[in-house]
DNA sequence: CGAGAGTTTGAATGTGCTCAAGGAACGTGG
DNA sequence: CCACGTTCCTTGAGCACATTCAAACTCTCG
């Protein structure tokens, strides 16, 4: 839970993020670096990072593991309302409300850059384009938020859970994360449930169906894609909301 | 559809909007108003204000009417994410992303200022606070997002139709649209259905679940809640995640 | 090896959907 | 002002997708 170095290979999980959006100099990726250097915090699997109700404060920028934002209702009902995977930047501009109206918890054990206002604004202002990147990064994050509106309105759980499987596939590919069709998948079926508004037997039922159709192997905390234009068609997925200047 | 001379009353609403976040000054104010004074548009009910895919134009400052913005699958389905109420701000900083991943179109005759990049990012520029208002709406259209996102998640049809009812009543208390306990509730059963996620005989059902047991009265296009805190109490509503400063 | 968390299975139940049709309200034109 | 078409609302019946409850199995880790 303390400062430390961070190494150019964890940083550039950030960096690769910011590039979906616009070409970032090497002179802003230096400071971005710069900035980030000697702020990074560690968090175990399971550990709040912010709960509801808290005032906002810092910036973070997850170099490595998973991490869920999620709402609950009084009687303990739990919806994940996005994932936090390695490069999202985690609330820049927060800052500007009072209280959080949702939690962040880490799902694996997690590395985080985190930056206060003062530093995090100063970059923006810095450098046009970088800021530019942020508020893209922002304002993908919210069209991530009305598909997910979408996923759980009007898709089935079949077509839900394979949305789900495309959406993270893509978003880990335009950082690096995926290992030909292959990438770590750490999240627990009850942790797949919440994130798409199923029961946990359900849950497991649709991924069974999933296997049985050859569009995902799910196995070790690694998901594997064999064909991803498949898994793409049963989902009725098209990666254009997530705004990436190109999808590889 | 084409520019006009707006009222002080009309341009009203987007300040009283604004003020829910930030004390906007008199001399912001009056440029606010200055800006918009000319650009007024106006489109009837069912028309199409913008299609997902488009590239991305214009800033919309809603005056009156109600419009929604939603996404459909390729076999018909639809589902509303949002609505767009007087005083709403659409889409400020969409210029920034290539294409819409969403569409807009009214659900009434509609009126709003549509400025231009420049126009609009000349008044972010010349007043900070004004510039952080225009911030906090867009923070808390994502906030509200998110709290849609849990309602279709995690609420059934009951509770999840009586949030829809206090979201908007609060919205609209906002910006001075509640008069008493009643106000215009210019929305079809069918587009009610397509936001909650429901099919529309059981959001049917649903409401007269809801009149039965005295939640809401929903006649000639006006909604009326005799007893606000029991209508909450239903859906666990909890207005903090719209980020306003103060909720009357 | 035992504890605990996570996954899988079966069975019964229920919430919400589809299909189908009738009724009410509204707007337009004769 | 009435006739008509259209859109919206309402109701009934049967069905299906997803839930709940309960229990067994598996895996991991100390």
């Amino acid at each position: 839970m303390s400062g430390r170095g961070i190494s150019a290979a964890t940083a550039d999980v950030v960096l690769r993020r910011l590039r979906a959006f616009r070409a970032i100099s090497e002179e802003a990726a230096a400071k971005l670096e710069q900035a980030m250097r000697g702020h990074v915090v560690v968090a175990s699997a399971g550990q709040e990072l912010a709960t509801e109700g808290d005032a906002a404060a810092t910036i973070r920028m997850m170099l490595t593991g998973w991490a869920v934002r999620y709402k609950t209702l009084e009687d303990g009902r739990r919806q994940i309302v996005n994932l936090v995977l390695p490069g999202d930047t985690c609330d820049a501009q927060i800052y500007l409300v009072k209280r959080l109206d949702h939690s962040i918890a880490a799902l694996t054990p997690v590395s985080y850059a985190e930056l206060d206002r003062e530093r995090f604004e100063s970059l923006m202002v810095g450098d046009r384009t970088l800021a530019e990147a942020f508020w893209c990064e922002t304002l993908s994050n919210a069209a991530i938020q009305r598909e997910w509106t979408l996923n759980l309105g009007r898709r089935d759980a079949y077509e839900r859970v394979a949305h789900l499987f495309c959406e993270v596939v893509t978003r880990l590919r335009a950082v690096g994360l995926v290992d030909g069709d292959s990438c770590k998948f750490p999240i627990t079926q009850i942790d797949l449930a919440d994130a798409t508004g199923l029961s946990v037997v359900h849950l497991n039922r649709t991924l069974q169906e999933l296997r049985s159709a050859d569009l995902i192997v799910l196995r070790d905390r690694t998901l594997t894609v064999p064909d991803f234009d498949a898994l793409m068609g049963a989902a009725m997925f098209d990666p254009d909301y997530l705004h990436y200047a190109s999808v590889d």
